[in-house]
DNA sequence: GTCAACAAAAATATCGATATTTTATTTCTC
DNA sequence: GAGAAATAAAATATCGATATTTTTGTTGAC
């Protein structure tokens, strides 16, 4: 008898009620290539996998204790998420960063959330307000709490995902919801690099304020105002602090060379 | 010495040389696995493989020829683009399609492709311009011969295809591109199966005509009025087309009941 | 010393076999 | 006969081994 066989192919294990936590909850996993996707996802956006590295299946088959299999269909997922680049017989990498990718991303996300927010604000019922009112609620609880340790970094992320993703539910187009979802993502990847500390910021947290009341107010030019500055001020930062980030390795290659 | 051991993993095959001819052109394919990729993606798209068709991992080996492992990785890659849905422990899927995904997936285009046109007549020099001249007149040459077989039809799209991409090539946010390009081809499913004959229909003809001149005259609030006509006149086809193909399934379900 | 040809090592892509889960079928009970 | 439980069949997901390609390293010629 395999060690499996006592429970399968995906046994359980701590870190898995740690997804209910941590939620941008999914539907629960039923084969190991799927933890392969979600880890190897959360890993490329944190940052924790570096863009431009070279995706070994040796390293991840020991980085995260799984079968060759499962990572390979992870990889081939993420390659069309455009997180992972395939090379033909030469493996695979993590997709590089680049500033004109970053102003890129921020235009796109801005495209598409603005679209979404105006359909949303058009459509929304009670029930989006109530959920919209929870999600604001938690986010301000924590951005009042001003000092950020590098776990509420982690929570800001969520609950701020949270809350905008509530903005723009009640939009009934399920293709620009993903088209964001996936902007937002590729978006949070240069967010987190380039560990954009005014994040917490006052402004940020009164532009939050700003579109939650329009929002309400079913003000969709001036929603979609503030979210055009939002974003803007966020890729903005995003850029800004990325360029010097490029700088430093530049100069770090010169050094070594 | 196994049978692949004399020209390697990839042989050369009679179709590939047809990748030349029948060109969406990406580059030489280096595994089985890219092989498999490009041939379900067409099929699906195409409608060979019916949407909500069950995808047996058997079935997909015997049809193409080809192992196991590179169909599963295929299939990993097209849930990603939504073209197959993956569904745990209980394999995948033909992504289904329905009159609502038509009429969303129409306006989605309509909404990137128009962006995308904007900002590439802005930025189109004269190696664009003759680019685009140049796909125009293919496609318009083509569409002069109004009887359309099955395989002008094909050709049609290709060509169609082209010069759409033509229109939008100085386009510099290669997000916006891809975005518009995925689109693209999840149009591109619906008017096949709804074989829109109205395809070549002098209306669309000339409206390709418009969009040629006002791009050429950049005149980008005239390229864009044309383009969302047009892209709107294809979806409310297919959505047409569509309906009725949904009622005559609804019918013959019933019957067999 | 540099470059090319060659050999050795590492890594990938693929295959065939196995374990597991789902689906279909049969059997039994009421 | 209908429905539940048990069983058999089919299909999936995963593993381990193999073939192939790429990369690295070495040697020899100039």
């Amino acid at each position: 008898m395999s060690k499996a066989a006592r429970a399968g192919y995906l046994r359980e294990t701590s870190a898995m009620s740690e997804i209910l936590v941590n939620m941008r909850y999914d539907g629960p996993e039923r084969t190991i290539a799927e933890r392969a996707y979600r880890l190897l996802r959360e890993d490329i956006i944190s940052g924790a996998l570096a863009p431009g590295l070279k995706l070994k299946i040796e390293m991840l088959r020991t980085r995260y204790g799984l079968g060759a299999a499962p990572i390979r269909e992870a990889l081939a997922r993420l390659s069309s998420d455009h997180l992972v680049k395939l090379e033909g017989q030469r493996g695979c990498e993590v997709v590089p960063m680049s500033v004109a990718d970053a102003r890129d991303i921020g235009n796109m996300r801005k495209l598409l959330e603005v679209e979404a927010l105006r359909i949303s604000i058009g459509n929304g019922d009670e029930e989006w307000e109530n959920a919209l009112a929870a999600a604001f609620h938690r986010l301000e609880r924590l951005e009042r709490t001003i000092d950020q340790g590098i776990d509420d970094l982690a929570e800001w992320e969520t609950l701020n995902h949270q809350f905008h993703k509530a903005l723009v539910a009640a939009c009934d187009s399920a293709w620009l919801l993903r088209m964001r979802q996936l902007m937002f993502d590729q978006h949070e990847r240069y967010r987190r690099l380039s560990r954009v500390k005014t994040v917490a910021t006052r402004d940020i947290s009164l532009e939050h304020r700003a579109l939650f009341e329009a929002a309400l107010d079913r003000d969709a030019e001036k929603a979609v105002t503030v979210m055009e500055t939002h974003i803007g001020r966020t890729t903005d930062a995003v850029v800004h602090t990325f360029a010097r980030h490029e700088l430093a390795e530049e100069a770090l290659r010169h050094k070594e060379a």
